[in-house]
DNA sequence: GTGAAAGCGCTAACAT
DNA sequence: ATGTTAGCGCTTTCAC
């Protein structure tokens, strides 16, 4: 069997408490006992075991983070900079993704009730689908942060939120396409539930209106590809070309998406027509080396990943439960690196 | 604080050891008692604690994978069935990745240690860095799969192994370019001590001598820069071109180099020769559908991954310690998906 | 079918 | 400086 610190203390003839102290380096030791306790818990092989930790401490030093996808570099920038922060503080971070499929982000957010992590950094497909558990979460005094799912109010106040400001953003996207006399955009939308996805396209449309001038907005609705978020994209292109034949701007939800896109295009020997203009609603290496240029929305990933393990590390911290705390970001608008020159 | 299974008891007028029975369903209990039970479970907001369990169970239930990058597709497709093979035996998945930090690597395979996880799927850089502590883990009768990482004598027989054939998938390729009139290869390596890298390209000059008729093959060096594994590339391809300016062939390790060195004839608006042929170590959707036709080399990510678990799969279950296990997979060299038309 | 009790490995308050 | 002791939350064997 395993070796445990009353083995140690067996072999050296001291005690539990005192080999705990020596192997912790805290409390009141003599060097020399230390020494002789260190060295015969190498001799035999000791292994700290985390449950006994956890169990006693009533903490794991471990904030977890759940993730729709491994893979699509936004989420990986983000976990980057959130691991970045987490570290500072001497937490390990493990990363859960439950690639899109609804029973694994719920079996996985029902792990997280079990203390195994000090605390979670989740984003969530849906609040439709998981409200119910981040509900219990934070009755539970968890500390979850949400990044980036609209808000509804069922749910209100019960999660710690941090998200870009999706409207300002659009906004200053409108604009500027109104500025460059670009008239027939296309988005692309993912429609989880009918009401969701009506309420999200009126709002989008209303920004639409009062930014864009005479501008015309269609949606296209995605079918998602759960094998590969590029071929999610893949099927997208033509079909939005020949269903809105007039289009000059599509903006497509992510680099991996519009990856596929560009892919499709060129599989098929599609010519792309010069004056169309990519938008892509991340800003990864994907887009920033793209062959095409692509106009991007920089969604400020650092402060996203900063702002919401703070979020957390203060609950963690915090005698008492504080009220759901929001963060929003800004947007920047990033034009492309090189000019158009797909000839 | 927390609601435990005591609280439960008492609530109920029941003892701990019923109340257990009632939540997990097992052992004898009439059913009465048990509904009781678990409304009261609900009621009273309970939370299982893991660490409690895994220190009575002695177990986790989850598998822990180690990788030096996420957002490189090689390992994002690995994991995925790698997952799917864990998720079939009920295990869960806790990724950490060490973005190529030395430092991180150590810590992480240190946790390993702590039994906070049943077996471990590790892609370690260098076993001239992790060694000893893979030797450590392999001592405590730590589960431990390292994935590719080439043998070295002083850890032989020190832990389970799973790799693709890279001698013959490199054989393959060779003969192929000799077949097709390819006289000056290039390939890329990234150098982490001297007396490996030496050994290495040996080995690989070897094969090419064998396979590759009257060919040249150079080494590339490359500077490893671990802000973004896309910038690796970014540096390379001009230099190689400028070092070798014959080239006919560039052999990267993986899409995401290639992707930035691609990127970097983009960027500087550099016109990529047509005879120019590029080669890719893994095979994911970055190179699919690449906008320049690249020939991969497909490393049967999901037998390495099958073979990965079943590994570790068969140590948690076996009563004695087998000795070390190995499984080399086939590779499979793709062609493009369309031909070359950038004009 | 249910309860009593031991113990998984560890830490920390308290006693010496 | 070191030892004693209690207990973190849970499961499981053994009585009854």
């Amino acid at each position: 069997m395993a070796v445990t610190i009353l083995d140690i203390a067996k072999e050296t003839g001291r005690t539990c408490s005192t080999v705990s102290r020596a192997l912790n380096n805290c409390g009141r030791i003599s060097d020399k006992v230390r020494e002789e306790i260190l060295e015969a818990a190498e001799r035999l092989g000791y292994r700290p075991n985390s449950a006994g930790v956890a169990l006693q401490k009533g903490r794991t030093n471990t904030i977890a983070v759940l993730l729709p996808e491994l893979g699509n570099p936004f989420y990986a920038d983000l976990l980057h900079y959130f691991k970045r922060a987490c570290a500072a503080q001497g937490y390990d971070v493990a990363v859960y993704d439950y690639e899109y499929s609804r029973e694994l982000e719920r079996h996985l957010l029902q792990k997280m009730y079990t203390g195994f992590c000090d605390g979670v950094f989740a984003a969530v497909s849906s609040l439709e689908y998981t409200g119910d558990l981040i509900k219990r979460l934070w009755k539970a005094h968890v500390p979850v942060t949400i990044l980036g799912t609209s808000q509804q109010s069922d749910f209100l106040q019960c999660y710690d939120y941090v998200s870009v400001d999706h409207c300002n953003a659009l906004a200053k996207l409108f604009s500027y396409l109104s500025e460059h006399g670009k008239r027939h955009a296309v988005k692309t939308e993912i429609c989880i539930t009918k009401d969701i996805s009506e309420y999200v396209k009126d709002k989008i449309m209303g920004i639409f209106k009062e930014t864009a001038g005479q501008a015309t907005l269609n949606f296209y609705d995605l079918k998602p590809d759960n094998s590969s978020p590029v071929l999610t994209g893949i099927s997208a292109f033509q079909k939005i070309m020949k269903l809105y034949p007039e289009t000059d701007v599509i903006i497509a939800r992510n680099g991996m998406e519009l990856y596929g896109m560009l892919a499709s295009s060129r599989e098929r020997d599609i010519r792309i027509p010069d004056d169309l203009m990519f938008i892509c609603c991340d800003n990864t290496w994907l887009n920033q080396y793209s062959s095409i240029p692509i106009l991007a929305i920089d969604q400020h990933t650092e402060e996203l990943a900063k702002n919401g393990f703070e979020m957390i590390y203060r609950r963690i911290n915090s005698e008492k439960w504080l009220p759901a705390d929001r963060f929003i970001a800004e947007t920047t608008t990033v034009l492309p690196k090189f000019s158009n020159n797909n000839k």
